[in-house]
DNA sequence: AGCACGCCGACT
DNA sequence: GTCGGCGTGCTC
């Protein structure tokens, strides 16, 4: 007798899927996207089913069975198990991996699906009969009593806390048989309503907000709205409007944007309940959300990266606010990029879908471009303001105080004197970037890298960002033993030393990741920036994103060089993405703005050209630049990496893959990558271009295979595509 | 990713 | 003579 078999992937990085045996009665009960229970070697794995087959020519009966199913339905809907299946294949991942990513952890460990049921209290029929005069002696008791009587609904147990009523109360009630317990599944809270109207639109937001409810199906907007020109507000008013027609919305924030200010603009303006999704969430969290979620007991997740594999029943809009940020994309393991994802799901689901930045990312701006991407711009600011003014301040000759120029600081003084906030911008951490021998020029190396780990003065560690590694401060040269070691380049730390040695009589508030150690402490500090003036902000891009400070009005950028000169060719984008963002935390309040980009490089054409013209003309600049090289979005990239313990080995056998591709693919390498050791091993790059994205996936496909079956066991090796990150 | 099996150094 | 180091190979 055939019997039928399933084929299912579980949560590991294995490019094979699994065929088990199940009974037909098993068999009816199945369906696509539900996980079942495993044996796999010698232990329990749970699995994803991916196909089922009704008789099997006589295979299964050397095929396993399955242990246990493990759910009523699918876990997946129809399109987000389509949505795993174009990324696994898109981004070169094995499915089964992908497929577990989509899923909160807990469901990889066997926990339910579903909504837990509540437990609620009730009166019973008994108690309605009962005279509350009979418990005169019990006040505590006749006071859950009249609760209960209250909430024919149950009792939650929610609810009887912020009662004070206890479980001691409602226990002696169910003894009199005045009072039950039963286990009821909440029923989804309605999902519209307003809490506060919305904001009064100008014509500009009416106009972008109407454009987008007017599509019906899929269509991709992109929201070109210059800082303060009220994005969100066309976010909030556009989820307003398909709340009411019963639809749920889906919101996209880069990791470091996603603050309780964010989320209280949400739940302030509607009733419905706002899910948060972020990295803090325990495990446990994450189920509960998800569950939530997926019964539709939600009407708007705002998350980061991995929200986007939120099931919603009835999702109606997906909103990715700041498009451009460098978070949407997954740096390791399943590489994705959330956005293009974003865009490809709001497909499946034939649903519109906002992009939203000040400045767009060079691959949506030329998406737009091409007409593929609805261009809907914001050009007027809400406070009437000018934007704030960008200055090119030439370094050459000029004094230097720990990078910082002379003039720059007698400005600081000024608006100090004035009684504003000045912000100084260093994407640094630490006290210096390099500890170097004055006697010999050596330079203090990570031992696992093949970097200079940053010193950390407060700490007395040298840490390496790179791997994490820390190491005590060296007190001798390793090559000539000499003790004139001395710090290179500058940190926030060594900025934060010069100026408060400068200004003394200002508060000085310190915002990196060395300085702020969590969301709380951030919260606190923000606080007391809000209640001061004047004073000096200094830090990191934790500081460039999403908080407003509306009594700063100069803003001092140390270091824009760095970005000229590296190799990296997204440098420059990033860096006047980061500027723009920057310079639209001045201003804000009463007073215009003022921005200061300190470079030696004050003729660089392009330069010139954002504090000129603005970002738009700089990106098409840009654009221009990228066009003439082939580079992304005019040529499509994917990236090799092989890792092993020999560097060589691995550049060679990156070397024989490129051997035989087809002329439409441009072959970089096989090379070290820029940071050629890491955490102790080597890492060599094989970087392939095509202007056809179809050419370049079908070269993979084929390399991907040749990939596997020439490894040699000691090299690990994985596929970038579209990388972000090329170091 | 686990968890095996499989061959070379410091212990009772 | 063993215990255990982690190299490499498989999981329907």
């Amino acid at each position: 007798m055939p019997s039928p078999c399933i084929q299912v992937v579980v949560a590991l990085p294995l490019w094979h899927a699994f065929d088990y045996r199940v009974t037909p009665a098993e068999y009816a009960r199945l369906h696509i996207g539900m996980r079942v229970r495993v044996p796999f070697g010698r232990r329990l794995v749970t699995a994803l089913v991916t196909a089922l087959h009704a008789s099997s020519d006589g295979v299964a009966h050397d095929r396993r069975a399955i242990d246990a199913i493990l759910d009523d339905e699918a876990v997946l809907t129809p399109s987000l198990l389509e949505l795993a299946h174009f990324a696994a294949d898109y981004y070169r991942h094995p499915l089964g991996d992908v497929l577990f990513q989509t899923l909160p952890v807990l469901l990889r460990q066997g926990d339910s699906a579903q909504i837990p049921p509540e437990l609620r209290w009730y009166e019973t029929a008994l108690g309605r009969l009962g005279q509350p005069e009979l418990l005169r002696t019990a006040p505590r008791q006749r006071r859950a009593w009249q609760a209960l009587r209250e909430e024919p609904e149950g009792l939650s147990p929610q609810l009887a806390q912020v009662l004070d009523i206890t479980m001691r109360d409602l226990r002696a009630l169910e003894k009199r048989g005045y009072a039950e317990q039963k286990e009821i599944i909440p029923a989804a809270p309605p999902l519209c309503g307003l809490a506060e109207s919305a904001l009064p639109a100008s014509a500009e937001q009416a106009h972008a907000r109407d454009s987008v409810l007017a599509d019906s199906g899929f269509q991709v907007s992109l929201l070109m709205g210059v800082t303060g020109s009220g994005k969100t507000e066309v976010y909030l008013q556009i989820i307003e409007h398909l709340l009411e027609r019963g639809r749920q919305a889906l919101v996209l924030v880069p990791e470091i944007s996603l603050t309780p200010q964010t989320l209280q603009r949400f739940r302030q303006r509607f009733l419905c309940p706002v899910l948060a999704l972020h990295s803090g969430l325990s495990d446990r969290e994450r189920l509960r959300a998800w569950q939530q979620a997926r019964a539709g007991h939600v009407g708007i997740v705002v998350g980061t990266r991995s929200a986007l594999f939120t099931p919603l029943p009835r999702l109606g809009v997906i909103i990715v606010d700041e498009e451009h940020d460098p978070s949407f994309k997954q740096g390791e393991g399943f590489r994705y990029h959330a956005r293009d994802l974003a865009v490809v799901r709001a497909r499946l689901e034939q649903i519109p879908i906002v992009l939203g930045s000040a400045t767009p990312a060079l691959e949506s701006l030329h998406n737009a471009e091409r007409g593929r991407y609805r261009l809907l711009r914001l050009q007027q600011r809400s406070n009437r303001h000018p934007p704030p003014a960008l200055h090119l301040l030439d370094l050459r000759h000029q004094t230097l105080h720990e990078g910082v120029a002379e003039s720059v600081l007698a400005r600081l003084q000024q608006h100090l004197d004035a009684a504003h906030q000045v912000l100084v911008f260093l994407n640094r951490r630490g006290y210096a970037p390099v500890l170097l021998c004055h006697d010999c020029g050596w330079r203090l190396p990570c031992p696992r890298c093949s970097t200079t780990p940053v010193w950390h003065r407060r700490l007395g560690r040298v840490i390496c960002h790179h791997c994490g590694i820390r190491q005590p401060l060296p007190q001798r040269c390793a090559a000539c033993g000499s003790q004139d070691l001395r710090p290179l380049g500058i940190g926030t730390e060594k900025l934060q030393e010069m100026l408060a040695q400068r200004f003394p009589h200002y508060p000085l508030w310190r915002i990196d990741r060395d300085s702020i150690r969590s969301p709380r402490e951030l919260e606190h500090t923000l606080q007391s920036i809000h209640r001061h003036e004047p004073g000096i902000l200094l830090g990191t891009q934790m500081l460039a994103k999403g908080h407003h400070f509306a009594a700063v009005t100069l803003v001092v950028i140390v270091d824009i060089d760095a970005a000229l000169f590296a190799s990296d060719f997204r440098a420059l984008e990033r860096c006047a993405q980061l500027v723009i963002q920057v310079a639209g935390r001045a201003g804000r309040g009463d007073h215009p703005g003022e921005v200061l980009l300190q470079t030696h490089c004050s003729d660089h054409p392009l330069l010139q050209t954002l504090v000129s013209a603005g970002y738009e003309s700089f990106a098409a600049a840009l654009l221009d630049e990228r066009a003439a090289m082939g580079l992304p979005p005019f040529g499509h990239q994917a990236l090799l990496i092989a890792q092993g313990r020999d560097g060589e080995q691995a550049q060679a056998y990156l070397a024989a893959l490129a051997q035989d591709l087809p002329a439409a693919i441009a072959p970089f390498g096989a090379m070290p990558a820029p940071i050629e050791r890491k955490a102790g091993d080597f890492r060599a790059h094989l970087l392939l271009q095509s202007p056809s994205r179809q050419a370049l996936h079908a070269a993979l496909t084929t390399l991907q295979q040749r990939m596997h079956e020439v490894r040699p066991g000691q090299l690990r090796c994985w596929i970038d595509v579209d990388p972000q990150d090329l170091s």
